[in-house]
DNA sequence: ATACACCCTCCAGTCACTGGAGGATCAGGA
DNA sequence: TCCTGATCCTCCAGTGACTGGAGGGTGTAT
C-alpha cells in the first residue's frame, strides 16, 4: 500500500500539517513511522483515524475524549458502556448550545432587520444584547 | 448612587472578578476608578456594561467584536450599518453551528440508543464519528 | 487584638491550535 | 551536474479568553 507523506495526508483529511504534528505531540495520533531521512509516513489506517479525529473535534468533542474513544476501540471486550456514557454527556451539552443558538439566532434575526439606514442613537442592537436572556 | 467593589460586580454579572481585572487589561471594560487603598469601584453603569459584555460573550461574540459594537455607541450620530454588518456576520456563523450541532445530535442519538450493554466490538460510536459528515 | 473576607499585582498554565524562522531533502528540468 | 521550487524537518513564540494561585495589603466585626 502507497505511503503517504505528511502534506499528503493533510489534503487528504482537512487537517493542516502542522496540526497534525501536534496530535503526534501530543499523542492523539501515534508516532509516525519515517524514512531514512526523517520524514513521517503515513498509511491508509492513520487515513481513517485522522478523520475520525477531525470529525469528532468538529463536532465538539475535545482532544482528550477523542484519546478516550480510541483507547476504548483498542479494548474491543469491553462493554461499550463508557463510550455510551461519553456520547450520552456530550449529547446534552450539545443539546444545551443548540438552545442557546437557536435563541440567539431569533435575536439576531430580529435585530438586523430593523438596523439598516438607521442611526447608533436608535440601533437596536446594542439593546438587544444587553438584555440578552442571560441562560 | 452606591460604589461597589469588584467582589460585587462580579456577583450582580456572573462574571468573575479575575476576569473582570482581565477586561480591563485588555481595554474591554475602561480603567476602574480607585479609592485611596487602590481598590476598583465601579458604579452601575458598569454593571450594565459588563452585563452587556457578559450576553455577548455568551451569544458568542468575540471581545474585539464587542469592543467594535461598544465604540460605536460612543458615536451616536453614526448610521449603524456597522453594527449590522458585524450582527449578520455573526448570524451567519451562528446558522453555520446550529446545522452541523443538529447534524451531530442526530448521530449522537442515533448511537447512545443502541449501545446499552453491548460490546465495544459492535459500538456504533466510532463508527457514526469516522463517518459524520464533514462540513 | 485577632480573625477572616476581600482586595491587590504578577505570573504561570490551559486548550487547541497557528505561523514562522532557519535549515535539510527531493524531484524535475536546462 | 546544477538549480529551482516544493516539501519536509525542528523549535519556538503567539493567539484568545480566560483561570488559578502565590504572596501580600486592607477593612470590618467581634
Amino acid at each position: 500500500m502507497a505511503m503517504l507523506m505528511i502534506g499528503e495526508l493533510a489534503r487528504r483529511t482537512g487537517v493542516k500539517v502542522n496540526t497534525i504534528r501536534f496530535y503526534e505531540d501530543i499523542a492523539l495520533m501515534p508516532k509516525a513511522a519515517r524514512t531514512d531521512s526523517g520524514r513521517r509516513t503515513y498509511s491508509e489506517a492513520d487515513v481513517k483515524r485522522l478523520t475520525f479525529i477531525r470529525n469528532g473535534r468538529d463536532l465538539g468533542f475535545s482532544t482528550e475524549e477523542l484519546k478516550s474513544l480510541i483507547a476504548l476501540t483498542e479494548h474491543p471486550d469491553l462493554d461499550c458502556g463508557a463510550a455510551a456514557a461519553i456520547a450520552r454527556r456530550h449529547l446534552l451539552a450539545v443539546e444545551a448550545r443548540i438552545s442557546r443558538l437557536m435563541l440567539m439566532r431569533r435575536e439576531l434575526e430580529r435585530v438586523a432587520a430593523n438596523c439598516e439606514g438607521g442611526r447608533m442613537a436608535d440601533c437596536q442592537i446594542i439593546g438587544a444584547i444587553a438584555q440578552a436572556p442571560s441562560h
